[in-house]
Formats: structure tokens, sequence, C-alpha cells
RNA sequence: GGGGGCAUAACUCAGUUGGUAGAGUAGUUGGCUUUUAACCAAUUUGUCCCAGGUUCAAGUCCUGGUGCCCUCACCA
């Protein structure tokens, strides 16, 4: 590792450090200058405050001769011995920066031979244009504030390669803007759906990520071990069953945006850990939460940027172009089921024909064994159909364990399922809060012994739903997938900061050496 | 887990029937006071993913491995 570090940028580094220039300053700013001779003091008082590139962009004709200061990293350079032209880049964008022999403090100037393209400098001066009409910074101070000892990607292409892109995502989000955009709107596109919340007073909380007892989906964990308390314990793998129990405290609108964890396998649409927001509002009922959806999904699609000049709500996903614009269309399971199947969902007779058409097996005899290949056979053949916005409702309530029972049709269960881009992105429920009908429910799911269902009875909520559950909506949306189709990416991974990778050889966790060496510190 | 593809300089990529490693960018040196993928001249950099094998000779062919991408399966 000892040439770890561009041996060209060390020299540069020492070059800055024995002409008393300090590479990595602690304070950002400008000295005043000492008085020289000639007199050229600047007053601490009269250094201007920093603005983004952008924002002085916007206004760079009203301000011409202004004196303004920046701060960003150098991502071009065209050099003229006495001259120099920067691209200076900071979050907003970028701006030009010129800096000429001539108006630069002279052993500021100088610096300008230890910067390499990467780094990250200041720049105040003078407002102003260039022969051509670019706005530009003509500098009279310059100032290396931090010496960068890796190089940059290549200026034309960028960082290309889809693996570097999300193991660096610190050089994709600095190398190409469209990536630091899009990074954003996801902020924005979450901050505008928890204003729909705010605004129908929902309350944000946090509940635990450390389950005793995985439930609330169906999925296999992230297992772990508490050392002090000697027990095994789940990352979740959904937050439902702790927001329910504050809905039982009388929390009657809560919403939390949840990172969850499911020990499975990786895909365009898949992430080991991956964020739901999920609200519950007591009083409500899954159409409620169909408003909700609906609500927050618009939310969502005008602070991606989404809507048109005509005022409609437009994305395009996987090229194929979807209309956002409310209401979004309803159909019912069994409608769909009947239209796309060409059977009643109900029919018993005709359906093990279909089944066996498409290679579906029921796995025993049980209501829930027959009923999950039912909706086999409404995955295979209905779901593809479903380009959505489209939310079905009334699923099978064998197949439902945490949903109410339509009252004039228990075998149908008050749920709903949003459907987008093909994708499935959002289930919802008229919470089930008959705490005798949850527990058989959940007895039935632990007999299974699916590795994906409940690995116990969660006796506590069954007792927190015997204190009373009010009649409830509740409904939880794949964060990560809607921004996928908001913003037109293909795979979670470009909507995902940091997704998950095998570690990089020499750089990631453990290379074969278990870390599991503090089992009595921390 | 199945199938297909890819892996060459810091980055983007060439590399012929197997013949001893290339370009552009970045870096270095020099020139240049209005460029914007600046330009001109010179110049540095390689575990050709790894390990075997075939061969006089392997970046190239073969086998195995690793990583990534695509796709199918799995993922209510």
């Amino acid at each position: 590792m000892a040439d770890f570090f561009h041996p060209d940028r060390l020299q540069k580094l020492e070059d800055l450090k024995t002409s008393g220039t300090d590479p990595y300053p602690a304070q950002a700013g400008f000295a005043p200058l000492a008085a020289a001779g000639d007199g050229g003091q600047v007053a601490a008082s009269n250094s201007p405050v920093r603005e983004l590139a952008t924002d002085i962009l916007a206004k760079s004709e009203e301000r011409q001769g202004e004196t303004v200061l920046i701060y960003g990293r150098v991502l071009g350079r065209r050099g003229y011995g006495k001259l120099a032209f920067l691209d200076v880049w900071d979050q907003s964008g970028r701006i030009q920066a010129c800096l000429q022999k001539d108006l630069v403090v002279p052993e500021e100037f100088a610096t300008l031979k230890q910067m390499n393209l990467g780094d990250i400098v200041a720049v105040e001066g003078e407002l102003g244009k260039t022969k051509v009409g670019e706005p530009t910074v003509f500098g009279t101070r310059f100032r290396i504030l931090t010496k960068a000892l890796e190089n940059p990607p290549e200026k034309f292409h960028g960082l290309a390669d889809a693996e570097l892109r999300a193991r660096r995502r610190y050089v994709d989000l600095f190398a190409n803007q469209e990536v630091r955009d899009s990074f954003f709107r996801r902020s924005a596109i979450i901050q505008a759906m928890r204003e729909v919340f705010l605004e129908r007073a929902y309350t944000e909380v946090d509940t635990p990520v450390l389950h005793p007892i995985y439930g609330g989906a169906n999925a296999k964990p992230f297992s772990t071990h508490h050392n002090a308390l000697d027990m095994q314990l789940f990352l979740r793998i959904a937050p439902e069953l702790y927001l329910k129990r504050l809905v039982v405290g009388g929390m009657e609108r809560v919403f939390e945006f949840a990172r969850v964890f499911r020990n499975e396998g990786l895909s365009m649409r898949h992430n080991p850990e991956f964020t739901m927001v999920e609200f519950y509002e007591a009083y409500s009922d899954v159409f409620g939460m169909m408003e909700l959806t609906e609500q927050l999904v618009v939310a969502g699609a005008r602070a991606a940027g989404c809507e048109q000049e005509d005022g409609s709500l437009k994305t395009t996903f996987r090229e194929e172009e979807f209309n956002l614009t409310p209401p979004f269309a309803r159909v019912s399971y069994a409608d769909a089921f009947q239209e796309h199947v060409g059977v009643a969902a109900t029919d018993r007779e005709a359906l093990p024909a279909k089944m066996k058409e498409h290679g579906i097996e029921v796995a025993d005899d049980s209501e829930y064994a027959w009923w999950k290949a039912v909706n086999d056979l409404f995955e295979n053949l209905v779901e593809p159909h479903l380009r959505g916005p489209i939310f079905v409702h009334d699923y099978p309530a064998a197949i439902c364990p945490l949903a109410k029972p339509l009252q004039d049709a228990p075998e149908w269960a008050g749920r709903f399922e949003f459907f987008l881009g093909g994708m499935e992105l959002a289930n919802a429920f008229s919470e089930l809060n008959d705490p005798q009908l949850q527990l058989a429910k959940f007895e039935e799911q632990v007999v299974d012994k699916d590795p994906e269902s409940p690995n116990q009875v969660d006796l506590d909520y069954v007792r927190a739903l015997a204190y009373g559950l009010p009649p409830a909506g509740g409904c939880g949306i794949g964060v990560d997938r809607l921004i996928m189709v908001l913003l037109g990416k293909d795979t979670i991974r470009d909507v995902l900061l940091f997704p998950h990778m095998r570690p990089e050889k020499d750089f990631g966790a453990a290379d074969g050496e278990p870390a599991e060496t503090c089992a009595d510190g921390e």
C-alpha cells in the first residue's frame, strides 16, 4: 500500500507544504492580506460570503463587477501560462473562474502550479464576463482547500463502469451531475411525501430495527445476537406490528420511513436493505389508504418533476410511459382474475386445470395452500397486465394474515396492492383487529414451518390487539421502487446511494478474518 | 442456483491468423492573457482479473476460479 497515493500528487503536496501552504486548511475562507508595502490590504469584514455557482449565475447580469467567493472542486482547466480558466463545481453546478497572473495575489497564483484536477479550491474575485460572454469569476484570491491524491475520472466519458460507479459513489456523484441531481430529487420526493403526512396530522415515529420475533411480512430475515442479553435478534423485515401497537396506544396516525432488511437475492428491483414507508390511520380502512397512497404518489411525482405543461403527471420507466394523473384505476382482484385468467378465482372446479396448465401445484390440502396456488395464477397471468398505476383490491383472505376479512364475504379480505411499472409498489390492509382471529392466523403460519414465516407467534402483538386496536387502515409503499419509476431509473441501484455489493478486495470488511473478536468489548 | 456476456494504464477504450503492449484523457516538462473535451511540442505510467495448461512463443487458445453486467428462477 506504499504506492497507494499518486506520487505526482504527493510531490505537489510536499511542494505546497514547503512553500508554507497548508494543503488541508481548517478554515475555508481567505485570511485578510497582511499589510504590504503597496497597501493591498483587505479587511476581513469586506470578504464576501460564499455563494453557490448557480445562484451567482442566475443573477450574473445584474451583479457584474461584484466581488464573490466560490468554493468547489476543479474538474476542468485550460491554462495559458499567465492565465488559467478553471471549471469549479460545487453542489449546485459549474461556474468558470479565471485566474490572471496580474490580478491574483502572487504567492497564491504560484500555488496554481501545485493544483491538480480534482482539488478543492476557493476563488474570490470580481464577477465579469469573458470575451465570448461567459459569466466568470475573475479571481484576485486563490487557495487550495483540499489537495486530492486520487485522479478524478476521465473528463469527457466520466466514470462509466457500473461497478465502480456504485462502489465509489462519491466519485460518481461529483463526476456526474445527473447522478447528483437524481439523489437530490430522491430526497425531495421523500420530503414531499412526508409533508403529505404532516398535513394530515400524522406523526412520524421510529420503531425498533432489532426484533426478537420477525413478522409483518413474509421474508427471510438477517439474524444477529445481543451479547449482554444473550439473545438472538432479527433485523426487521417490516415495521408493521410495532406501528399498529402505537395505534393501540392512541397514536392514531403514524408513519415511519423504515429501512427494512430481507435476506434474499439481489436484482434490478431487490436490495437486501431498502426503504419502506408504512403508515397507519385509526378509523380509516383500505379505501382510505388508497386515497392517501394516490396523494403520496402524486406528491412524489410533482417533486420528481413529472409535471407536464398541461398539468398532467407523466413518467417514462423502462421505455414505457406512465400517466400518473389522478385518479388511478381500481379493479377488484376477482374482476382482474376473471378477465385475464378467464375463470373465476372462486371456481374450484375449473381452477385445477388452469393450475396444471401453468405448472402450479397446491402444496397440501389447507386453505392457505389452495389460495396460494390461486394467487400464483394471479401473479403469472394477471400481474404482467397491470402496467399501472392501478389498485387491485379485495384479496383472498387466506393469504392475508394481517388483513380484516370482508364482513359480507369472509373469503375476501380488505387489502389492496398498488402496481406501477410492472412492479408491486404498495400493499395495504383494513387492519385485522380481532385478537382471536389474529392468534389463529399466526398459529397457522408458525405451524407451516416456512422459513419466511414468523419464527414464533408474536403473543405480545396479540395482547396489544386484545387491549383494542381501533378499526384502521395501514399501508406500506416501497419507496425505492416508487423513486425508480418517478425518476425513470431502470435499476434499484441507481436510486440507492450505496447499493449492497460484495466487499472490494483489500478495501472492504474482513477479508477472511472474522471481526468476531470483540465479544466482550463495546 | 441455471444460461449468456465482459475483465487490457488512474479513467474511456483499441489490440489482426498466437509473435513480446497501444490511443485519447489524466500526470510530468516546455510554450502561450479569453479558453471551455483549449491548443502546440516532448514525456512517464501495465500483476493484460487470478491460477494452471497447450505452444518455440499466450493479452489472444484451453481448463478451473474470482468479480461485474444481462437474463431466468427465487423474492406474497
